[in-house]
Parts: structure tokens; sequence; C-alpha cells
RNA sequence: GCGUGAUUGGUGAAGUGGUUAACACGGCGGAUUGUGGUUCCGUUAUGCAAGAGUUCGAUCCUCUUAUCGCGCCCCA
């Protein structure tokens, strides 16, 4: 049997519901902040991400999706949202719009080849956000703010948010000459990962899971303690933004993100929940004030992050949250099968104003359309026969309730106007 | 890329080297042909991921492949 590629999924019924609500939520949050929707194209030349990501970082086997098309071009699908949002912050030369600073958000499929897992496809969404032209710490917070509120909005209990800096160039690289010095010492006690990355990154072997509870990772030099002025206060307004917005956080000394393009800030949102697997970070991000730059660009602040729409399912699923309800207003019974048209046609009209509508297809008999209304959990069923097409009063009944009333043709749409706008405010 | 466990109907699943693959839910039909969600009855897998091998015979044993789960690596 032809099955799906590994690691992609299909979405339908109930999930289908769950993401759409999400997506619309998340759409009228950015509304509400008043960001600029962008969607870029899903395959970029590959220079892009193979660039724009850093020649230092230790992401060596860039796990991407590349393929050469027929042009002999060499294509990548993108692997994550930011490297096209910046390109085209860039070519549509969005930094010369007269209003400043440029706030974004977009959301779309992203490409990784990987290794499925939990809360891990090769096929996955992310929404995210890039605000350009600004180096204000007010917008570092306002950021993080943002999947915070949204998760907040969807009732998320068990979140954490984890910040930290990495300071300016300057900062940031008196930090690494610190840490190599230190950790030279204890290479032989590093886990075979850490020594590579002591070569590559070596903040990177702050995070690391073998080598968690070395003594030597207690005693490591800290971010904070290598700040010029300029990092320092940059962090401290940050945090001073995060309290006047009051989002709740920790200053997280191991959170460094992979990628050397950032700068200053940086941060996580992790799901502290009961029996979520081990990819538990929900969302991501920090600020990059090369990375306009390093692309091509004119000399840039930026700060952004992204959220994984699979675990944020997860994340809802395992708090029992449930979101994007099925509503079905009416459901339409042909009481014999030369009513059919009359009903169908009743079923557009009703649509057009507004209701969802739904009925029979399947030519059942009386009962099997009654069990019918119930699995769809129809909120009224209208029954149209002969009696109602000849007198024009159509019988309706309350599918909970169990009442019927018979209403006139031509008060129908006001009488389900009346009920249908009551159920909604229970 | 490495390790490990799994794959039986629409769903949840039990099971055995040997003629008919439990049980439950759901679906459909009927008892009840214009009033249901209860009950009862009937029905619902030429089929046990795909291919190859061992065997008189395999869903069950072996191998390969695919996919899924979990962990590692990595996480833009």
């Amino acid at each position: 049997m032809l099955q799906k590629p590994k690691g992609t999924y299909d979405v339908y019924g109930e999930k289908g519901r769950q993401i759409l609500y999400l997506e619309n939520l998340l759409h009228s949050l950015m509304e509400k902040y008043h960001y600029e929707y962008v969607r870029t194209p899903i395959f970029e030349s590959s220079e892009l991400f193979h660039r724009g990501v850093g020649e230092t970082t230790d992401i060596v086997s860039k796990e991407t999706y590349d393929f050469i098309d027929r042009g002999d071009r060499n294509m990548t699908l993108r692997p994550e949202g930011t490297a096209g949002v910046v390109r085209s912050y860039i070519e549509n030369k969005m930094y010369g719009n007269p209003s400043q600073p440029v706030k974004t958000w977009y959301m779309g499929p992203m490409y990784r080849y990987e290794r499925p897992q939990s809360g891990r496809f090769r096929e996955f969404y992310q929404f995210g956000v890039e605000v350009f032209g600004t180096d204000n710490p007010m917008m570092d917070a306002e950021v993080i703010s943002i999947p915070v509120n949204f998760y907040r909005l969807l009732g998320l209990k068990g979140i954490k948010v984890n910040i930290n800096t990495l300071g300016d160039i300057e900062s940031r690289t008196a930090y690494r000459e610190a840490l190599l010095e230190h950790f030279h010492p204890h290479l032989g006690e590093l886990c075979e990962d850490c020594k590579i990355r002591y070569e590559k990154n070596p903040l990177r072997i702050l995070d690391c899971k073998v080598d968690h509870d070395l003594e030597c990772m207690k005693t490591a030099p800290k971010i904070l303690d290598y700040l010029n002025e300029t990092s320092k206060t940059h962090f401290e307004e940050v945090k001073k933004y995060l309290e006047v917005l009051e989002i709740p956080y920790q200053v997280n000394p191991n959170v460094v993100r992979g990628l050397d393009y950032y700068t200053h800030t940086v941060f996580e949102v992790e799901a502290s929940i009961e029996g979520f697997g081990s990819q538990n970070v929900l969302c991501a991000g920090g600020r990059y004030n090369h990375l306009v730059e390093n692309i091509g660009g004119p000399s840039t602040a930026g700060v952004g992050f992204a959220l994984g729409m699979e675990r944020l399912l997860s994340a809802l699923e395992c708090e029992h949250i449930t979101v994007g309800k099925d509503i079905l207003n009416l459901y339409i019974i042909p009481v014999d099968e030369s009513q059919i048209p009359n009903a169908f046609a009743l079923t557009q009209e009703l649509r057009m104003n507004g209701f969802s509508v739904d009925m029979d297809y399947m030519k059942r008999n009386f009962k099997g359309n009654f069990k019918q209304a119930d699995r769809l959990n129809a909120s009224f069923v209208i029954l149209l026969g002969e009696e109602e097409v000849k007198t024009n009063i159509l019988t309706i009944k309350d599918n909970h309730t169990q009442e019927q009333y018979q209403v006139k043709k031509d008060e129908l749409i006001a009488f389900l106007d009346a009920h249908i706008v009551e159920e909604h405010d229970e």
C-alpha cells in the first residue's frame, strides 16, 4: 500500500478543526499586535540557508531537503522561517518602509531531513514573528510576550519561560575565550560530542545533557560576568519590560541557541508537563542584530521567534485542553424521497443565511437519520415532508430538549436566529 | 546517522506452526416504513505492513524493506 512519506502526517477530522482554530487565533492575535503577514516561498536558493545560518555553527550536516531544479539551480526546502523572511525584507527593501520598525509574522510548513520522534517531523508547521529595525529592548520583551500570551489564551498552564543573553559581539567573544580556557583542562572528562562542540561552538557545551552534572560544568564561567555595559543594560531593560508586561521568566544561563547569529536576548518556552516527550521546547527565539547584514542587507537590528504547531498540539492534549469545536446548527431530514430536492434547496438557503447546515445524502431511513443527527451533534433537526411543503409550516425539533416547533417558512430565519443565538450564549 | 520496541478489521485489540482468526466499540439492516439516541436480532477481515526464505503447511520462525513509537545526535 502507498504510504505517506516518513516523518509527515495527514490532518483531518478533529485535528483539522484544532489546527484551524489555532491558526485563526494566531491570525487574530497578530492583528491585535498589529504585525504584518509575510509569506515567502517554501523553497529558496540553497545558499540562503547554508550561508545565512552561519558557517561556524555546529550544524555541520545541514539536515535539509535539497534538490537541483531543471535549470541546474540548487534549491532547498526551507528548514525554518527566519532566513526567508530576512531575504524578503532585504529584497523588497522593507528597511525603506516609512513606518518602522517592520513587524512581521508568518506561518507555514518547514522541512528538515531528520529521524522522526516525539514532537519532531520532517514536515512541520511553524508560526513565527520577525521584527526589524529596532534595537529597543522593549521589542525583545514584546516578542517574548507573544507566545506567552498565546499560550495563556489557550489555557496552557505548564509552561516555563527561560531567557538568557549572549551579549553583543564583543561580550560574546570575551565569553567564548573564557569558556575555552575553562574547559581546556577538562577536555578529557567531556563526552565525545562536547569535544567536537569545544572546537566548533563552545557555548553549546553548556546545554549538553550528558555532561550536565560534571563539576566543571557548574564552575564554568557565566556569560553574565562577561557582558560589557551595553549588553548588560540591554538585558536589564528586557527584564524590566517583561516585568512591566507581567511575563514570568527565569534567567537560565544554559540557554544558548545553536546558531551563532544570535546577539543579546535568547529565550525558550518549554513545556514542563508530566508525560511530555523529550522534545519539550515549545518555542524559541532571540535577537539577531547581524543577520540581515550577513544575508546581504544593510545593518539592521532584528528580533523574532518561532513556535511549532505539532508540539503545541501535544501540549494541549497533555493538559486535556480541547479547542476547535464542531458546530452544526441544523440537520435536515427529507421524510420521503420526493422531498430530497426541497431539502437540498432549503439546506443551501439556510447556509447562505449564516447557519451551518447538513442533510442526509445517504437516503437513510427515519431512524438512521435521527441517529446521524445525533452523531453530528446538530442543535436542531428540520423534518421536511409533503405536509410541510404543502402548508409552508416547517417542523423543527430541538435536538437537546426534544421540544418540537411548528414554524412558518417566512419566520424560520428569525426563529433560528433567536434560538441559535441563545445556544451560543450558554 | 546510532540504538531500541512495534505493525492484526472502520476503531480498540486477543490469539495460534495446521481445516471457520476471540471479544468489545462503531457502521449498516430489521423488530418499529413521519420521530431517534434504550433493548433485542442479523450482518460487518478470501485477512494478520510488503517481499523473500525455512516448512508438508506460516499471521505466528528467519532475513530484507517500509512505516510508526521512544531515546541519542542535532535542533535553524
